[in-house]
DNA sequence: CTCCAGGCGGATC
DNA sequence: GATCCGCATGGA
């Protein structure tokens, strides 16, 4: 697999570790939809559009610098799957879901997003960013931009009821308030996985997977391993002992180590589809 | 009708 | 600390 990158479009060669359906739909990017031949994906107001050819991927874009990195294309994935198979034997997950990539994701769209998440399926996870999108952002060409903190902190309680988000929209309200008012939120970057979790958790809506989820998909702490249904299952098929999913994280990033965000996200899209 | 979805906050012990 | 419970919404 060779990239090359030119002003407007990344073209990988022999793409044996890309794969743009595995990649969006392994659940940790909500805003892309399939037009007829390819796929469209916005991410920080910015867009690329996705083709697949006989032995060829094309990312047209007129930001390749961006989407060169959220698409996390210095990393290795041969190596990973390679360490996942030889050590920990995780053949099938990995043969299932090859060409998915961990996304290096807009910090404050991960914990909105992930926030909206929680207890929610994915297809409804989708109308809810859309619609979040819809009220809250501004328009850019023919797509909306995700809002900014300070879009969603001075808008109406009766604008959220629009976004039909449940519970959760007075979360997304006080989170937006208090990244709005300086909380913030790069200085994770610099911190190590168990501070940033604990400085994420102080965000209204964010508990541990929540913020497992947002240390790995914005941040790149592969040393995380969040629990939800899915993962738990995984979980109690190998172990029949009902422990808390704080534990079962705990277990599987002490036999992972700094390949736990792989593992899960690859254990995540077997169980989930298979 | 009930059950479930990439769980969290609050009450209680 | 750990555990139990209520919770908006919409699809199966």
């Amino acid at each position: 697999m060779d990239i090359t990158k030119t002003l407007n479009k990344i073209i990988i060669n022999r793409p044996n570790t890309f794969n743009s359906k595995h990649i969006l739909d392994s659940g940790q990017m909500f805003r892309y939809n399939f037009d007829k031949d390819h796929y469209e994906v916005i991410s920080k107001g910015l867009i690329c559009e996705l083709y697949t050819y006989e032995d060829r991927i094309e990312i047209i874009t007129t930001e390749p610098n961006y989407f060169y990195n959220f698409f996390d294309l210095d990393t290795d994935y041969n190596e990973i799957i390679n360490t996942l198979n030889n050590e920990y034997g995780l053949f099938m997950a990995t043969d299932y879901g090859k060409g998915i990539r961990i996304l290096n994701q807009d910090p404050y769209e991960t914990i909105i997003n992930f926030i909206i998440s929680s207890n929610n399926n994915i297809p409804r996870i989708k109308g809810i960013i859309d619609r979040l999108c819809r009220v809250f952002g501004s328009k850019v060409n023919k797509y909306y931009a995700f809002p900014t903190p300070e879009e969603m902190a001075n808008s109406s309680e009766d604008k959220y009821d629009l976004i039909k988000a449940g519970y959760r929209a007075k979360y997304l309200y006080n989170t937006a308030c208090k990244i709005a008012n300086g909380f913030d939120i790069d200085i994770v970057y610099q911190m190590d996985t168990d501070n940033g979790r604990k400085y994420l958790m102080q965000l209204d809506g964010i508990g541990n997977k929540v913020a497992d989820c947002i240390l790995l998909f914005a941040y790149h702490k592969t040393d995380v391993f969040p629990i939800d249904t899915w993962t738990e299952k995984v979980y109690l098929d190998e172990y029949n002992n009902h422990v808390s999913r704080k534990i079962m994280s705990e277990y599987f990033v002490n036999k992972y180590k700094m390949l736990s965000g792989y593992a899960q996200q690859y254990l995540y899209y077997y169980k989930r589809n298979r």
